[in-house]
DNA sequence: AAAGCTTGCTAAAGCGGATTATCTAAATTA
DNA sequence: TAATTTAGATAATCCGCTTTAGCAAGCTTT
């Protein structure tokens, strides 16, 4: 069934359904009693055009296209079901592609998109996509970056205070008497990771303690990533806190911990990049992420270019984390006062960074 | 860049150039000469065909369908990656959708998949979805369901035995000297929801035992989950083990009993549907699915299907999940003999079941 | 009454490919 | 040598929809 179906049966042409299907009646002065003749028609036999043929006509294919480092991931696997929602709200599909963040994978996936007519990209970049992205852009395509962005390409993005989230979780663990504090993350050169990477150092620095940076390079294979964990914590028992850099490395480290017999908090304390339902159940403080206000601000961010031809100033939106307190770090708070960053909302326009609080300091998880 | 482009450029036909682009040539008997100088330039400028294009006019569009009930689920969000790997190495790509088991919203959806001219469909079927099933199947559409399935239609699908399971886990707690074992689940008409009750009923039965079911309404809003749960634990403290029907309710269950301050498995033992890190990390013993080989034989039987014009006989899998043994319910073996069901393979071809044994019994998480 | 507007609708040309039916010139065959 | 065959390539049509440029008939205007 097509529109020439349709206008033949009807004796009309396939003109004047076209316009009746896309509301362009009115404007196109066709007769009330037609357009009710050929709406009625359409409902009767149920017809609905050919989406793929819409798309080449128009050069749009209502598609979004979403490249996550990893959809079996929760952060990754709850922002796409959130962005999925708002998306087929506002008549939008979503396809999507996990990267590893493999650059070369990536590259691939973007082909992909392209070839497909994905209308815009929202991304989390892996490294060295830089050109990549750029290309997008100049050809005209809105692309929204979140959990990481590019310092040499200039795009939208949202993304989280990660500099200040570690900063403030080492401090707190800092002032609450700690002293052999190990930060355990993915080996990693991108923007969130060298963030995080840089709170805890400058923390630490701040206090005069030594740093204990351990780096494990990601492997999907899990084995792979608990074995260095295991070894690193088995050779250095003097550590008394350990701060995870991502949930996934602090899932895996929880479970080497616990292989190793350590009591949690007496024999290390522990806070983790990342909230959800696991450290809320097994008592983890945890630097929790808004997820749903990042979903939020990607796709209404996404939207808006979307439907805006021309292409407005570039919005980077940093938003802030919440430090959910819990027993595996209790803070005892020895000495210095309680300070907390209730991050004031400054709007600097035109290409400048947009800081968001979400007022969510303290609060658990939401997952 | 178009086809057109290339074949006036170098001034031959676009028939031409799209039987080169196709492999075609030598059927064709086009030249080597030729066949090289098209491919050279073809390379030189790193033309792409549109895919939009390619698939109004084959009517094949390369992509699959996937339809599960919530795409932040981590056992959803796996199964998708692991089919997105498998489906992209042979050249599909992925669009989902997550129905949170809303009929209505599935239909919708499927209308979609069909608009956009998917071409194989994967799906996890919210109830009362036959008919439309039923309807792609006769327009001759490759379906594969899994998770749970629709008995009034003969498809093929993949699931794990749900009835075993509970019955098998029920019956272990039983044999563990307990007396009182709530079963706490999903409402739910569909088919594993009603296995898993049914494995639990017929293990208390068998030991004539009174049975205690609690089948909470699924709402996205976590809280709506939480409060029933609450409280039914509040009210029955008389219980002495419980068993969730699935990972979500689990995961909610752990919650509450923490917030009640009972002790595992001591006031309470505990086993739960679906086996992933919180629980292996919370030492709840578990029923885990074989994830992995889900995933797997979901994708191969689709693009065998794919790969076949005559449909075949439909194949019916089911596979058996693995008891993970940990703290929160330990099995301490009160008299009757331990039976582990290494379920052999039993091929009932044409139309009927296939049972597959993944081997995998007692063994931890993957995830 | 001729010129100019409106109204209501449509023919035809894309969009970028796949495919079928042909067509020509050279090579075989009879 | 005339009739076939074959190699090599192409014109034309189609997929289903959008959109531009018009067309014809009825109305106004002057």
């Amino acid at each position: 069934m097509s529109i020439a179906d349709i206008a033949s049966r009807l004796n009309i042409s396939k003109t004047t359904v076209s316009f009746i299907l896309n509301g362009r009646a009115q404007e196109k002065r066709i007769s009330e009693k037609l357009v009710k003749q050929v709406t009625d028609y359409i409902a009767e036999v149920g017809y609905k055009p050919n989406a793929l043929a819409q798309s080449l006509a128009t050069g749009k294919s209502n598609i979004i296209g979403l490249m996550v480092e990893d959809i079996s991931n929760p952060f990754f696997a709850t922002i796409a079901r959130l962005i999925e929602d708002r998306a087929y709200e506002n008549g939008y599909k979503i396809v999507y592609c996990s990267t590893d963040n493999d650059t070369e994978r990536a590259r691939e996936q973007l082909k992909i998109f392209q070839d497909r007519h994905v209308d815009g990209y929202i991304i989390a970049p892996p490294p060295d996509i830089e050109a990549d992205i750029e290309q997008l852009i100049k050809q005209g395509f809105p692309v929204v970056l979140f959990d990481r962005y590019l310092p040499k390409v200039n795009t939208d993005y949202v993304v989280v205070d990660n500099y200040y989230s570690t900063y403030n979780a080492t401090r707190k663990l800092i002032e609450s008497g700690h002293k052999k504090i190990a930060f355990i993350t993915f080996l990693s050169e991108q923007t969130q990771m060298q963030e995080r990477r840089l709170g805890y150092e400058t923390a630490i620095k701040e206090f005069k303690l030594k740093p204990n940076l351990k780096e494990i390079k990601f492997h999907r294979n899990e084995e792979l990533i608990n074995e260095p964990l295991f070894s690193y914590l088995k050779k250095n028992r003097a550590l008394d806190a350990v701060l995870f850099g991502t949930d996934h490395i602090g899932t895996c480290g929880l479970k080497m911990i616990k292989k190793l017999g350590l009591k949690i908090p007496d024999d290390l304390a522990v806070i983790s990049f990342d909230d959800y339902s696991l450290f809320e159940l097994y008592s983890v403080t945890a630097i929790g992420q808004p997820i749903v206000e990042i979903a939020d601000h990607i796709i209404t961010l996404l939207l808006k270019k979307l439907n805006k031809t021309q292409s407005s100033s570039t919005q980077k939106m940093t938003l802030s984390t919440y430090l959910a307190e819990r027993e595996s770090a209790p803070f005892t708070n020895v000495g210095i006062a309680k300070k907390q960053s209730k991050a004031a909302i400054h709007q600097k326009d035109n290409g400048s960074i947009t800081t968001v609080s979400t007022g969510k300091d303290n609060k658990g998880s939401e997952l």
